[in-house]
DNA sequence: TTGTAGGCGTTATCAG
DNA sequence: CTGATAACGCCTACAA
């Protein structure tokens, strides 16, 4: 046996450098030869151990990353408790998991995502499905589940759809099955799609959706309570002495525009104030339909002192409006916008707007797709922020 | 043999619901049965047959997905030729690949990229890897990319990175092994990165980086001629009689913002202007840096008629400025940017600024990602517009 | 509490 | 050109 003394002297140093992966791999050997661990008991000569050895040696030696088997070799169990380690199995001797685990850790050993996801035909993805025209917001979304998903198996896949396209769902359905997502994330606003929201949960894959109001249970959404956040700007709008507000609508069908609607309703109530039919104009969250509605707002012979748009976009149209038709902001008219996009903050003057916490809600849908536990005690609404600029000042008599 | 009416009977209906899975199931069965296709040639009464087929049935029963297998069994060929089919391999009679290839339309097989994934050591994922402030500009390219993978087994997942993170590299070293990427495409500034190219490399994936100049080969880049686009831009200012013509540097460092430095100074000299030091002042692609740079610059005597911003956040900070100091744009002072963002559109007057064709770019890139064979042809330099808005108005004298 | 055998759906090797 | 057999790395069922 000419390898034993070197064998043996490697060993010893395996012990300081843990790091290095030739070393580990020596230490495997070590104790085969000498018999302090035995890996597959009573089989050492056996050349299926040798055959073993070799590839694991190969793999090493090409930098290749070490599997369940290396891990199980090492620490002389079997890969299925390996698998019990890794997956936290309950029924498993302490002693047991903390010296897997410290092999594990030795190996810097990391299951592959792959072939979990086969055998238990299910990836580690999360799919965000949105069809959603800010940018900022989409964005926001996709930092938020990182930030949660960060150092773990999981991994962001996007899709961005077309809410008109007569395909969709059909399209959803492929790349679903496809790509066996194991949750999806829906943004606003086909997150309000409830067909889609089933598709998904038929498909086997859990759901979250965000979005203006309880679009589904506790456990599958984050929400912001739109209503409430419209009517305090509102109200406090009318603290500022406005009496006279003007609404621009999102469109209908969406949810949060209907949920805005009746935010603004509820904070002229209470405020004392009753709607005035005149004082709203439907627009679409667009740029083009808000300098429409600035220009009809303002044109009555008695115009509103305040308006508060539905989204950010129609506000500065109606900005633009009110700007094309000799107005100052916020001297003549105070605005108010909603979202807190690049927009609002960049216009002239600064935008006063309601913000949703967009990246803590996506972290907690994100928990609540990976870590359904763990995120039981998560709140689903959250509160949205008045953002106060200069848009906005006290209504002068 | 009691069935085989039954079977027959089965098998005629099959040729007319190809897409009825129970059906097509029933029609293995009767080809067995009559012999009309030997599945596995003399092994008829075999017990692995029918066990074979009980699996089947089982699976098609509860929905689930064809594999191999079934083609294989169903065109009595085996696996590896089914697979030679799917992977278009070229030594293959062309009979068999039609008769597969039939099949598998029958049969709606889709081949399961996690199995793929698992065989081949590589996932069909296609990384953005981005530390981008435009959220536009991203979710464009997010676009794009899923305009070219779209009905392919690739899938786009998205890792946003924090480029001051001394963790950085590793952090998406580790991203890259687990989730075993196909390909990654790098989006400004970090495209600049060459050491983060290099480990996308070394880690066996390739990559196609997004810039403003000649950043790598052809087949690894897709890139917009900035210093062209600029110098256009500048030229054409001059034609409408600018000649003091400010300019908003974007941060140091970052390639894009050198390009159009030299853009700059080469329009200016087209137009057979000279260089002035104090018409230039540095910003960092930031909204305040943009009113710091405006109040410089028009704060002198002989203020610049128009001013070119590196970027449109600075440009609205160059517009807020101005209004500041009592100026008119574009009456007393002219302003272009540059990204066409969604704040270009929507400030008053809306800017002029020069626009990346985002999403074609993206769209190729992700063709050089995936299938570079077809996208050799594809051009690697895209040309910017300049896209003409009311900051921007003749100089008056 | 732990181990064995077999499967997940695909591709690679190498022999025919 | 085609096919049997063995990977790929992990998990489940069942056994011990």
């Amino acid at each position: 046996m000419p390898n034993q003394p070197r064998a043996a002297a490697n060993a010893t140093q395996t012990f300081r450098i843990f790091s290095n992966r030739r070393a580990v791999c020596k230490r495997v050997f070590f104790r085969m030869v000498t018999g302090v661990i035995l890996p597959f008991t009573g089989r050492e000569g056996n050349p299926e151990n040798r055959s073993g050895r070799e590839v694991e040696e190969r793999r090493m030696a090409q930098g290749q990353k070490p599997t369940i088997n290396d891990v199980a070799r090492l620490s002389g169990v079997s890969k299925k408790t390996v698998s019990r380690v890794i997956n936290k199995s309950p029924l498993l001797n302490q002693a047991t998991r903390e010296m897997v685990e410290a092999v594990i850790a030795q190996l810097e050993y990391v299951p592959n995502p792959q072939a979990r996801a086969l055998a238990l035909r299910r990836n580690f993805l999360i799919g965000l499905i949105h069809d959603n025209p800010n940018a900022q917001m989409v964005l926001g979304v996709q930092e938020g589940i990182l930030d949660t998903i960060r150092n773990t198996e999981f991994a962001l896949v996007v899709r961005p759809v077309d809410r008109h396209s007569p395909t969709m769902l059909e399209d959803i359905r492929r790349f679903i099955e496809q790509q066996r997502l194991y949750g999806v994330m829906l943004l606003p606003p086909i997150s309000e799609n409830d067909a889609l929201a089933q598709l998904c949960r038929d498909l086997g894959c859990t759901v979250v959706r965000m979005g203006s109001a309880r679009l589904d249970d506790d456990a599958h959404l984050v929400a912001s309570n739109d209503q409430q956040a419209v009517s305090d700007a509102v109200a406090w709008l009318a603290e500022l002495g406005h009496t006279r507000i003007g609404f621009v609508t999102g469109p209908e069908g969406f949810r949060s525009a209907r949920e805005r609607e009746l935010g603004f309703t509820a904070g002229l109530s209470r405020a004392g104030l009753k709607p005035d039919p005149k004082l709203s104009v439907r627009g679409d969250y667009r740029f083009e339909s808000g300098i429409a509605a600035g220009k009809k707002l303002l044109a009555g012979k008695k115009p509103p002192t305040a308006i508060f748009s539905s989204n950010d976009e129609m506000a500065a149209g109606v900005l633009h409006a009110a700007r094309a038709q000799g107005l100052s902001v916020p001297e003549d008219v105070s605005i108010i916008g909603f979202d807190d996009t690049a927009i609002a903050a960049h216009i002239w003057p600064p935008l006063t707007t309601v913000r949703w916490p967009i990246r803590a809600m996506a972290r907690t849908a994100a928990l609540k797709l990976t870590r359904p536990e763990t995120a039981a005690s998560e709140p689903s609404f959250f509160l949205s922020d008045l953002v106060r600029r200069a848009s906005v000042i006290e209504c002068k008599p």
